[in-house]
DNA sequence: CAGGTTATTATCCAAACGTATAACAACAGC
DNA sequence: GCTGTTGTTATACGTTTGGATAATAACCTG
């Protein structure tokens, strides 16, 4: 006679979320040759058999917790652009995306794991375009209604040019400034980044900062 | 009685050179948890048991392939900033780092493979730090011959946060230019490029691309 | 509180993993 | 040409891998 173990029937809903917490926690600690099925059913507190039960293949799984991944990272920078006046929302959108909580290592290590597979399989690159699209959108958005509110007329292709640029600036300060954050001083980042944004606006030196 | 396979004795360097090429090649074809030590000998055309005659451990092989990968990437981009005017050297420097062949989906899975481990081994770190470093340094060395050139001065701090504001911008724009190519159109990402570090370094529009 | 569903566990499998060691083939020096 | 050195192959070991299957415990329904 043997006796299993005793466990706990989740919802759906539930025991994915919980799977794909697990799978992320899995890649950030030991990258994702690391994150195997095993390890994953570990640190989700269940057997490895059961996670063919909620995903067909691990590599389905592993595009899944990408999905998750990113969503999270646009609700927290949406969420911190939630000012009143379009400058005010848009500067706090800059630096939310600068600052931490994104500016995590625990969040590059994923992302960068994830973006090292989106040349090799088109499931990734749809996630990738995806969440790029969002981005960019939500940035043009923030600048549409900050040139609408300082009266300066500026055409959609011009805001788009704008929205690309001002997207690889934030990306790459976000990135090294994650990288290595004791190469620069407290701040440093952010404020080149507002600084950096005025320039690439051909805004008057201050015009963001400044009340 | 059994018969060995026929080979080549290759001098040191060879050696240690295509089994580096041979890690890059898996791991840009296969994601870094399909660069097994087998898969990296049949591509090198070696069995797997030489690789223990080279380097001492997986890892310590893999980090001289992100240093080499690192390498060649910085010797191509410098190379391109060759012109003879500082003006068309930090030009042709910008626009060679978001244009091919340094705009290549292999060479960014392989980036974004190492750099997801970063954070999880500082032998990773002190390499990126290492490139990093280099990279500020061509990108300050250039903008200081530009503003000397143009009678402009520009003091070290400000030459600093220049570059890492531009180090930044290019970084974004290759990462963005080389993930989904298909989504600008051509020279959408140079121009935006160039457009980008007029305005950064506030200069006149076309200051930088006009003769 | 009995009966039916199914989420979950337990167990197994063949293949591939990183590493270690001994035998051999290639080349250099003499 | 023979001999010594060593780069290279061959082979083996124990572990871990992703995946498949059958048994079972937990909950839902009546």
């Amino acid at each position: 006679m043997t006796t299993r173990r005793s466990y706990h029937r989740a919802s759906e809903g539930e025991r994915r979320e919980d799977l794909l917490a697990a799978t992320l926690d899995c890649i950030a600690e030991a990258g994702i040759e690391g994150a195997t099925v095993r390890q994953i059913a570990a640190r989700a507190g269940v057997t490895p058999g059961l996670i063919r039960h909620y995903f067909t293949t691990k590599d389905q799984m592993l595009q899944a917790a990408y999905r998750q991944l990113m969503n999270g990272i646009t609700q927290t920078t949406t969420a911190a652009a939630q000012g009143h006046d379009p400058r005010t929302r848009l500067r706090q959108f800059i630096v939310a995306n600068v600052t931490p909580p994104v500016t995590d290592s625990r969040t590059l290590s994923l992302w960068a794991a994830f973006i090292s597979h989106i040349p090799l399989d088109s499931a990734f690159a749809a996630i990738h375009r995806e969440s790029y699209l969002a981005f960019l959108g939500e940035l043009e958005k923030l600048l549409s209604d900050f040139f609408a509110d300082g009266k300066r007329t500026v055409s959609a292709g011009e805001c788009r040019s704008y929205a690309i640029a001002l997207n690889g600036l934030i990306d790459g300060l976000w990135l090294e400034g994650t990288l290595a954050p004791d190469m620069f001083e407290d701040n440093e980042i952010a404020g080149t980044a507002i600084v950096s944004v005025e320039a690439l606006l051909r805004l008057p030196p201050g015009d963001l900062s400044l009340a």
